[in-house]
DNA sequence: CTAGCCGAGTTCCCTCAAGAAACTAAAGAT
DNA sequence: ATCTTTAGTTTCTTGAGGGAACTCGGCTAG
């Protein structure tokens, strides 16, 4: 992609999505968080090239997502670890997961569970509010402006917005 | 991108990262769950070009995702809407906007507000625990192999891959 | 009735980024 | 002295994204 500028916008999502918007980060986030830190383990991990790796990794570096942390002295060795800020980026995928859990595991399940350890249950993400707990969908809210600027023309009511029939939920 | 077969890996996020991970496919979903669905607004609004909004949308419709309606008979017209499985995208990009907000909104604050008609407050999304209600972080959960296969090197507990010191929290 | 306009795409050309695979380089290990 | 491990660079080719012009059905205004 030659760089369209997503960062500008006053759009939450579009920026994020301007670092995470990209097919590797999301995959390479994964791996780092759940302990997959050194390059060579990513390239066998994820298949993905040598040097695409090394853009993503300096970009998220760059970022300040990932860290690049020495882990032995001899021979001097580095691998990449999550910053709080990369850490903060489980949600969406938490979210992404559950996602693909629902529409797209076969007969035999989802590939992977979650094991929530403070209530010692596998467990699923859910989307709640912060206020009040309950999960937030796309009929139960309303996107407005914040103090941050307008959000161009998005800045309607969500709501009878879901096809008709289309689209029935899965078992 | 030459088609990376990430939709054969038995990993979830990387099938829904075959999907989703894109720049403009996020910006789409958000675009049309807020109600922006019609080709021409989708070009002007996202700056994306014609060509490659053409190719996403059809590969949105073709999953699933969004529907082609048409929203009106003379002249006919069509526009896209989302489809179940599409609007339950909706808490992915509620995680993107929310890590947007913390680490990029400027001094005037995020851009734009969820309201939750539920419950009538501002709020954000929390990834919470489906079973207790707590929230779910990297560093109270384990990843476990599912039943639908095991998920590859990637299976060890998530604990103390943070790094050290480095990306403090934002204000 | 013919010219223009709108919405929804296609088509064309060009550049830049992704893939594949070989190469480099430091530091042990045999 | 050579081999191996780890962590990347480099080179080359293909193909996807950007930009902009073109198409096409169907109203609508003069």
């Amino acid at each position: 992609m030659t760089r369209t500028p997503l960062s500008d916008v006053a759009c939450s999502i579009a920026r994020a999505t301007d670092l995470f918007g990209d097919a590797w980060t999301a995959l390479i986030m994964r791996d780092v968080l759940t302990g997959i830190g050194r390059f060579d383990d990513l390239v066998h991990d994820l298949g993905v090239s040598r040097k695409v790796l090394a853009a993503r990794l300096s970009r998220l570096v760059e970022e300040g997502v990932l860290a690049r942390e020495r882990y032995q002295e001899r021979p001097p060795r580095e691998h990449y670890v999550a910053t709080a800020k990369g850490a903060e980026l489980y949600p969406v995928l938490l979210a992404l997961m559950n996602w693909g859990d629902r529409w797209y595991a076969g007969e035999a399940g989802p590939p992977a569970r979650i094991h929530h350890l403070t209530c010692e249950h596998d467990t699923t993400m859910v989307a709640a509010c912060a206020h009040c707990g309950e999960p937030l969908t796309v009929d139960n809210t309303t996107q407005l402006p914040g103090p941050g600027g307008q959000i161009g023309p998005g800045t309607q009511v969500i709501g009878p917005l879901i096809a008709s029939r289309a689209g029935e939920h899965p078992a």
